[in-house]
DNA sequence: ATTATATTACTTAACGTTCGTTAAGGCGGT
DNA sequence: ACCGCCTTAACGAACGTTAAGTAATATAAT
């Protein structure tokens, strides 16, 4: 009989992912210890070695899944009903509605983008954007929009994700408050 | 006679700013060790705390530093003569280049927009992006755009300071090479 | 069915290193 | 003689990681 108990190693490699990702999203990868990670898990800190050989696995791994997570999210929120128009503002709404939900994503997409050397950033681009940023590349050609694609998508992003990037700093810059 | 020497306390203080601003810009604050910065500029570690009594003090003064150095920069972009399309293309071009030509500062702020405490963001607002927030709300008005004066200008930001950030990650994407 | 063996998932203790920080003292300029 | 600026040496704490052992479960042999 497999997996009568239910705490089997899948299980808890699960686990760790789930609980490891916010406090590598808060605090980055250097501002994490295996420690804290462990107790937020509650197991102790060698238990994780039985998982992951080290700290830089897991946070691999940590990441790999936050960003696999919402790549299914965002495919979802592409398809091709609808005028190009119609198709363009429903995925803006869904784009902006899931980074809304998820501050800890956002916060480690920021992170690698800061920090994540070739390797990682080749397996962000490849495995999470490469199919939204191309349908967007699509609906410009649909629009027969005369600009730029790539500098298109890339905007668009930037547009949205910059307002929840500095959404803690335009509290003390003259404005309003209700924006989304 | 004052500063007859050159390597007063007040230089070293400086030198000390210059040289760690590059290492927390490049791995955070917890991924930098006063150690690390002491081999930078050339002293021991313990020479560190004649200048500030602890790492957190010599942060908050580098960055105050850095953005102290960023305000003036822009403020020099900002003057008001021209028609308001002129002003505009000329602001956005001198923010571009500024931002462009300093790697640096660049990561420094989307660190202190990831992890900064409320203090230092109101710090950072108040004292480096307030001005040029103003005035392009101004220019917004000026030019008798019926938009939201306050979206207008973050997405300016935006727009800009996103493309730099996914400098790095867009060699994975479809796309040109040559943009700004 | 019972016993022996292996494996899994964890524990506590400890290792060597690096961390932020302090103590104590040297050395040149006033 | 004093003071500003620096040194080496050392402190305790926290770090990533490993060692050794335990209790429970699965597998296999009798």
């Amino acid at each position: 009989m497999v997996n009568k108990n239910q705490k089997t190693k899948l299980d808890t490699a699960q686990v760790i992912l789930d609980k490891s990702l916010p406090l590598f999203a808060r605090s980055g990868y250097a501002g994490v210890s295996m420690r804290n990670i462990a107790r937020a898990v509650g197991i102790s800190g060698a238990a994780l070695y039985h998982h992951y050989p080290d700290k830089q696995s897991l946070y691999v791994a940590t990441i790999g899944h936050a960003f696999a997570d919402k790549a299914s999210g965002i495919q979802t929120a592409l398809d091709n009903t609808g005028t190009p128009e119609q198709r363009l503002e429903r995925f803006v709404t869904n784009f902006t509605k899931q980074m809304a939900s998820d501050p800890d994503f956002r916060a480690l997409l920021h992170r690698e983008l800061l920090d994540g050397d070739e390797k990682r950033l080749k397996l962000l681009a490849e495995n999470v954007f490469i199919e939204p940023f191309n349908a967007i590349k699509q609906l410009a050609q649909d629009m027969a929009l005369d600009c730029d694609a790539h500098m298109l998508a890339i905007s668009m992003a930037g547009l949205i994700l910059f307002h929840f990037e500095t959404e803690s700093i335009r509290r003390y810059l003259p404005g309003g408050l209700k924006k989304h």
